[in-house]
DNA sequence: AGAATTAGTGGACAAAGTCAACTAAATTGG
DNA sequence: CCAATTTAGTTGACTTTGTCCACTAATTCT
């Protein structure tokens, strides 16, 4: 079982990699890539809460911060109700690049998903989901 | 989707890792042990199955086994009809060791998969069996 | 036989993950 | 209401993974 997940997950980053240059044009890596998806989703949020999500230790998302802050795709703001909160969000730039990446992550999974016919992804997504 | 896998991953990672020390006595780390219980899966196979089944570099396949083979859990043979493989094949500490790990990572997916029920895990088996 | 492939190893370096120490702001409980 | 604890975030040091490339030796192709 978690081989089978590994497997997965290993598809899906190496396919990605030799795409890279497609897409990642701010050259973030998978793993920031990935933080820049999850904090579109639950914007605008405190570091803590993609932490949380994207279940990394806290300094591994400091340091993807930086990055996405230095290329201007992430902006923080102090939370104006807990001064040791800072709020991120994206920016335009960052929204931008949200979609392209989007984009190329979801032709390169439907790629890997291949095999399975329409019902059965939207299945194995679900179940996912619940985890 | 990523998204999910990734979590998913990083759940059965960072569990195991805390209780690593009940299981792992031979310090072998997630990415080696995994190697080890993939090895069992499929030997007496060559280095190459591994790179192939485990989808990673041959040059971190390499260097895995060298730990698994220091550890005296992997034995390496020459193939008696292609001088280029060494196949590989695991000992009787090996298997032991794929034993103590597997039950261990059986119970911490139990654990993570908690919120399915039986059949639905079964389905989510299958589905990334057939990726 | 000579050229191109394939299996495996090793080095160098980048990215990801872990751990512990530290600051600053909040909370809480006597 | 203030001392003690907790929580958010940062930083440094270090280990493990991942990528790329060059290299040797055996094999296959023609």
């Amino acid at each position: 079982m978690a081989r089978l997940v590994d497997r997965f997950m290993r598809r899906i980053h190496s396919t990605l990699h030799t795409r890279a240059a497609e897409f990642d044009t701010h050259k973030l890596g998978p793993n920031t890539a990935m933080a820049l998806l999850t904090l579109a989703d639950i914007e605008p949020a405190p570091i803590q809460a993609l932490v949380r999500t994207m279940n990394r230790d806290k300094s591994q998302i400091t340091r993807m911060l930086a990055k996405l802050e230095d290329t201007g795709l992430v902006r923080r703001a102090a939370d104006p109700v807990d001064g040791r909160v800072t709020l991120l969000s994206t920016t335009e730039a960052g929204a931008a690049a949200v979609l392209r990446i989007q984009a190329a992550v979801a032709e390169v999974i439907d790629g890997i998903l291949q095999p399975l016919p329409e019902p059965d992804r939207e299945t194995l997504r679900s179940l996912l989901s619940r985890i």
